[in-house]
DNA sequence: GCTCCGATCATCT
DNA sequence: GATGATCGGAGCT
């Protein structure tokens, strides 16, 4: 394991993305720390390039952090409960991410079964929605740098096996087989259940 | 295991 | 005013 420089998170997310699989990220909240080790990933590119991506048709408030230096937190709130965390990608200007699907919790068990009363342990980061939550990280700490306090994070020296596919829950032009951004590792419990995607009315 | 469906609201049109 | 990078529960196989 060893901690990435600045200049890592420069890379274009689809090339990140596989890098991430098998790192630990951890967040030191006020009521004690959780680390995760990261088993799902989804890239996403900029404006123009990417109709999946919330940054396609250009910087708004909301997506304002992608705009910015890589290496930091990009957190959204979604379906009016849910929140999810994305690794800003690619140098600053440009706009790209990578989101975090699904992952295991390695440390803070305890702490993260409080999180998430009656949830199996399997469960507790098995989806990008509860990977926030089992982390503590609110909507508010969005922007923050994951390279520094109350983040941690290690990657691996080597990348590991992983397996590629479509993004779950992109609608549109950005689902489908044309943007196989979807990385994960194969057989681990942090991986998301997929969920099909609705078909078009006939 | 699977499918269907409602919750709930910030964001953008 | 509609949509969505989701989740959990109900009910079925």
């Amino acid at each position: 394991m060893l901690t990435p420089e600045r200049a890592f998170f420069e890379q274009d997310p689809v090339r990140l993305a596989p890098l991430l699989l098998g790192a630990v990220l951890s967040f030191a909240a006020p009521d004690g720390e959780v680390a995760i080790r990261l088993s799902e990933l989804e890239a996403y590119r900029g404006v123009g390039e990417d109709p999946g991506s919330h940054a396609f048709r250009g910087r708004t408030p909301r997506n304002a952090v992608m705009f910015g230096e890589p290496g930091r937190l990009y957190a959204y709130f979604s379906y009016g409960m849910h929140v999810c965390l994305n690794i800003v990608a690619r140098p600053a200007g440009t706009s790209s991410g990578v989101l975090m699907r699904g992952a295991t919790v390695v440390r803070g068990l305890e702490l993260a079964r409080r999180r998430r009363p009656g949830v199996a342990d399997r469960d507790l980061a098995r989806g990008p929605g509860r990977l926030s939550r089992a982390l503590g990280v609110p909507l508010e700490v969005g922007g923050s740098d994951l390279l520094a306090p109350p983040f941690s994070l290690e990657i691996l020296d080597a990348p590991l096996h992983h397996a590629t596919g479509p993004r779950t829950g992109v609608s549109g032009d950005g689902g489908g087989a044309a943007y196989p951004w979807r990385f994960w590792l194969p057989g681990d419990e942090g991986v998301s259940p997929y969920r099909r995607h609705r078909l078009a009315a006939e």
